[in-house]
DNA sequence: ATCCAATGTCAGCGTTCGGTTACATTATCA
DNA sequence: TGATAATGTAACCGAACGCTGACATTGGAT
């Protein structure tokens, strides 16, 4: 499953969660935080802390992989990345 | 490159921004954040925001894959997770 | 050696987090 | 049907976020 915003990220934590049977409580303790942040986070807050975030995909035993290689065909920061434009432009505007 | 602490997330970002030839001011306003916040993501900074972190990933062109499948023979969160265990010890551990 | 870009650090500020506690709304089960 | 658990919501609070802006340090280039 690609994480591309935090809804992602809930909906595979509430996914892996539920798999294993775990109720909001105890995956709460598991991870150390209150239940509030769980329901929230499957919730899909966007500004969860990071740390927090790491650990409960960590308590999940769910791996994070990142960078395995940017075929990026799909939309945001594209493929390419127009350096030239991005440095010159950057430089550009800086006002 | 797999993910599991802040720092991890600062040094591929950092990375992939060195390899793009930019500078965090550059990467910052592709993000839509302030330098300062390029500097503490790339320090390791624990407590960042979980959109901007995805933001800074995705604008970097870095796929963030979570549970391709959890082979998990290495540690945190072990690998079978003792469920039974976990729920019965947390349902009785209420206080 | 000098100049400039890049990086890192500091402080102040408004906003929001995450924890706590309590309560409402389902569901599930006997 | 009633009871219990699970989930979701609300408000208060201290702590930290991320932003702004200025400044020190470093590094590369000429």
């Amino acid at each position: 499953m690609l994480i591309r915003t935090p809804a992602d990220l809930g909906a595979v934590i509430r996914d892996r969660r539920k798999r294993l049977k775990l109720d909001q409580s105890s995956l709460a303790k598991q991870i150390g935080v209150s239940r509030q942040w769980v329901i929230e986070i499957e919730h899909g807050h966007p500004r969860a802390e990071l740390a927090l975030v790491l650990r409960a995909l960590d308590a999940l035993g769910i791996p994070v992989d990142a960078g395995g290689q940017q075929t990026t065909s799909r939309g945001p920061a594209r493929s390419g990345v127009d350096i030239n434009a991005i440095v010159t432009k950057a430089k550009k505007g800086k006002t």
